[in-house]
DNA sequence: ATAATATGGTTACAAGTGTAAACAGAAAGG
DNA sequence: CCTTTCTGTTTACACTTGTAACCATATTAT
């Protein structure tokens, strides 16, 4: 069972959600960020941060006293990867597809229909210049 | 480690794909289907069916001779409840993040920046009347 | 100095996943 | 009839993931 794609699970995304938002960080700062926030035990969070970093998506130094643990990727780059392979795996890769069969089931307010024209529209003027 | 969401996996969705694509298939069918695309044995291929039937997205009947696999869950619906899924743990549930986040890095062409405005100008419509 | 804390490391363990070999009964060929 | 061939069922096994207890060492408070 090989995983050459080395993609964030649900539970590491936690994690770096911890660190994204600030970083570096100490252990006891993410244990206490993540106890509170899933409820987890000092040890999930320290096992978990020892695996990532061992997948080198988290990176650490030890400055005497404590260890400094900051992300290795960027929420930006690891978002893109995780929506290639979604739209791959359950859109063909389609954009398209994906909005579009996402929206006849899920209805979408007026307001936000405008935020992704906006989006759009921005994609376009920059394309044209 | 209990698992309340039972989402597809990587594994699974080929298994759906190929049932989605025709219905009912016999194990043969499946089998061959799966060894093609996926390079299977006919043993991975049946373990999934098990496996799947037993966590309710297939089902099968017995006609006799051969078994017959069927689908449980229409592809809509498991797009639907995956890309949900997706958002909220990649963009925080909106699609306007992850519409911009991907464009931001993910160049599109004209083409499908149209197809993209030909669906929401239609879902504006459908709301209109 | 001794006991309580804090901090990090090691070990554990059940459920889930990917992948498949082995086995058993039915059907078909010779 | 006996062997090959389908078809389906059982068993297996390594790796992953979620979750955590346990252990060792350093620091601190009494």
């Amino acid at each position: 069972m090989k995983r050459k794609n080395i993609n964030l699970t649900e539970a590491e995304w936690n994690v770096m959600e911890c660190l994204w938002e600030k970083s570096p960080r100490t252990g006891r700062e993410a244990v206490e960020y993540l106890k509170e926030r899933m409820g987890w035990t000092r040890s999930t969070t320290l096992t978990l941060l020892r695996r990532m970093e061992e997948k080198g998506v988290v990176r650490s130094e030890t400055t005497g006293e404590v260890k400094l643990f900051s992300p290795c990727v960027t929420r930006e780059n690891a978002a893109l990867k995780e929506t290639k392979h979604f739209l791959e795996r359950v859109y063909k890769g389609s954009l398209g597809m994906m909005l579009s069969s996402f929206t006849k089931q899920q209805d979408l307010s007026k307001g936000e229909i405008e935020e992704l024209y906006g989006i759009l529209k921005e994609l376009e003027e920059k394309k044209d210049d």
